[in-house]
DNA sequence: CTTTAGAAACATG
DNA sequence: CATGTTTCTAAAG
């Protein structure tokens, strides 16, 4: 999967170049609403929202200050599938790989990016995640910044957990991530007995 | 309008 | 209560 990453620097660098175009829509998924949005360089946004998609907008228009937002359904629609059964034949899902638009500190990147390869049904904790990208100390900083993950679902934020084992917070509800955890326990390699 | 400094806020341990 | 990073606010330049 190809990743388009934008920090502090680059957007120095870049400056004022303009507002981004910006592609933006809401669509059912397996999980609730999403508010979904795309740049010519992969998708930028999903958020889970409930009734009301205020909130989630005015969320998206902070990340991204000078885009240029635009309502398209059509553009943004494909992306669902893509997304949510990504286990499916490529050809009937993506006439291109699909991309990502990053934008966020180094920091927030680097999270998100190692984020992506907890695969489905595994857990991580804070403290662990912290731990793998050398920062020890960095536990509640990794929950600010995996709290910030402008990608949900597809960047797993939701399967961070406690070290404790408690399941942790969730932006857009304790009860999403539960859903979305207990979708994933088919995925998981459980010994044949006794768990507990 | 841009920069700076300090405080406050956090999906923790 | 310490932790690291980000965001917010106020004050200058």
């Amino acid at each position: 999967m190809l990743i388009t990453t934008e920090n502090s620097k680059d957007r120095q660098q870049h400056g004022r170049s303009g507002p981004i175009p910006m592609s933006y829509g809401k669509h059912p998924t397996p999980f609730g609403e999403a508010l979904v949005a795309l740049t010519h360089l992969g998708l930028c946004h999903l958020d889970f929202f409930d009734d009301d998609s205020t909130t989630a907008l005015s969320q998206l228009r902070k990340n991204w200050p000078h885009a240029n937002l635009r309502e398209d359904p059509d553009a943004t629609a494909p992306l669902i599938p893509a997304v949510f059964t990504p286990h499916l034949p490529l050809s009937l899902l993506q006439p291109m790989p699909l991309r990502l638009h990053l934008r966020g500190t180094d920091f927030q990147l680097k999270i998100w990016q190692r984020l992506l390869q907890v695969p489905p049904g595994n857990l991580i904790s804070y403290q662990d995640l912290a731990l793998s990208i050398g920062q020890p100390t960095a536990a509640r900083a990794v929950g600010r910044a995996v709290g910030q993950n402008p990608i949900c679902y597809l960047i797993p934020c939701h399967r961070v957990v406690r070290s404790d084992g408690s399941i942790g917070g969730y932006r857009s509800g304790i009860a999403r991530k539960e859903k979305l955890l207990a979708s994933e326990i088919p995925h998981r390699k459980s010994g044949s007995g006794t768990p507990v």
